[in-house]
DNA sequence: CAACAAAAAATTGAATACAGAATTTGGTAT
DNA sequence: ATACCAAATTCTGTATTCAATTTTTTGTTG
């Protein structure tokens, strides 16, 4: 795919869990931590620069985030998706998207939108401008990232910002779902985004629902026909 | 994949961090902790009998899930969630219960519960017998503990078990909600619980869907009027 | 008398130390 | 040779210690 930075030892910041759990969060992401592999505190610990102390309060919230689960009676390890599972985390995140999209487009028709409101418009904006292409692996790196950002603010767009939080674990696995994704889907992807920005600016909340639902059954499709492809279950997500 | 919440609990049952974070909720819930008093790692280790380790680790995850709040740059304080934002939490509740709800019917029309389900559709119709009255404090208590449950298991025979993870944490500000709201409007819960029951094992998608949001609108609208007839800001939730 | 500064006390986050549990390894017996 | 048991090592969870930051209190000065 492309060559990210492996994971290393960390500058000390403010709040060393944070950075501790992003840290292993990004190193899923890279492949650099797979599934069935034991996380052991130490390892992690002496990688990172740290104490364990950091990495065992990390380890405990993306357990509780279901990032992480027990390999064993005593240690952890990267939760293995399975592509039935990945429907139902699709499932889950196309019934919270369209009721984002939906209150979004609510909100524009009853002109409920303020000023913050119409900085993340101009936000939406500017992403769909950015759009080049996804040819090159750090354009495809870019272009999913745009993707989960498109996302994230029509979501604040609802004004409901608790569909943001609580499904904010779940981004993780929705990341690298994209992320296997074929980057010839990519301009679709955006052509979507166009129409339901679109929708949501019209203030036409079922055509907005709609168009959501469709977006994520899409993508569903396609991730389903990439997996099909595999062949095997060697790959694990 | 690996184990659920629920599992989780049960292996790693006699976790210090686990019973220090129920206890700190359970101190909420009956407003031992109340919104606004500093939370001192010290004097929680020292009531509870730990050392303050698995008390930081248990405020971290509460602040991850929201119920805890930074009170100023170093010390955490219970969060007081104001009416509007429970609306929004209410909101997310309906959209994922009503989800759920219809899944668990489609599933039981198309003939795909398996053994486990029935497990599960027996503790529900267990629930549903136990309940009796909720006139003293404690059959108050554990009505709301029932109600809990009732849902829990609605999710789970969903068949998506990722439901009720990513619901998780906001169960815990539902705990606090109901356990605000007057005691006469228990046996209405239970009425209601008895028709959504139905509705799923007779497999009316619609139906149940319908049953559960209304379900969901009446607790809201209660809840609205209990919190109004409190008519200033003094008590925070 | 009030305000500001400095010092001390308190409290949190991080590292280290310790104890208990689990897994692995090595040895013996069948 | 294989299976089972025991011992040792590893690893997690909890406690304790340490350092740093923040807040409060006290003293001095305007």
């Amino acid at each position: 795919m492309c060559e990210l930075p492996e994971m290393q030892k960390l500058e000390r910041g403010n709040d060393l869990v944070e950075i501790v759990k992003d840290a292993i969060f990004e190193a899923i992401l890279t492949g650099e931590l797979v599934p069935g592999e034991k996380l052991s505190q130490d390892s992690l610990a002496e990688k990172l620069g740290v104490s364990r102390q950091p990495i065992g309060q990390a380890l405990r919230i993306l357990l509780e985030h279901g990032i992480v689960c027990p390999l064993d009676k005593k240690s952890l390890t990267v939760v293995a998706v399975e592509p039935e599972n990945l429907m139902k985390l699709i499932d889950i995140r196309c019934e919270l998207d369209c009721f984002a999209a939906g209150l979004a487009a609510m909100r524009a028709q009853a002109g409920a939108f303020d000023n913050s409101d119409f900085v993340t418009l101009a936000a939406l904006e500017r992403l769909q401008d950015k759009y080049s292409c996804a040819e090159t692996p750090i354009a495809f790196h870019n272009s999913v990232l745009d993707d989960i950002e498109f996302h994230r603010l029509i979501r604040k767009l609802s004004g409901n910002e608790y569909i943001q939080s609580i499904m904010a674990p779940h981004l993780l696995h929705h990341h690298r779902m994209m992320y296997i994704m074929s980057s010839n889907r990519r301009p679709l992807i955006w052509a979507e985004h166009d129409r339901i920005l679109d929708a949501i600016k019209q203030g036409s909340v079922e055509d907005a629902k709609l168009l959501v639902r469709q977006h994520i059954r899409d993508a569903a499709q396609a991730l389903q026909i990439e997996i099909s492809s595999w062949s095997d279950a060697s790959v694990s997500l």
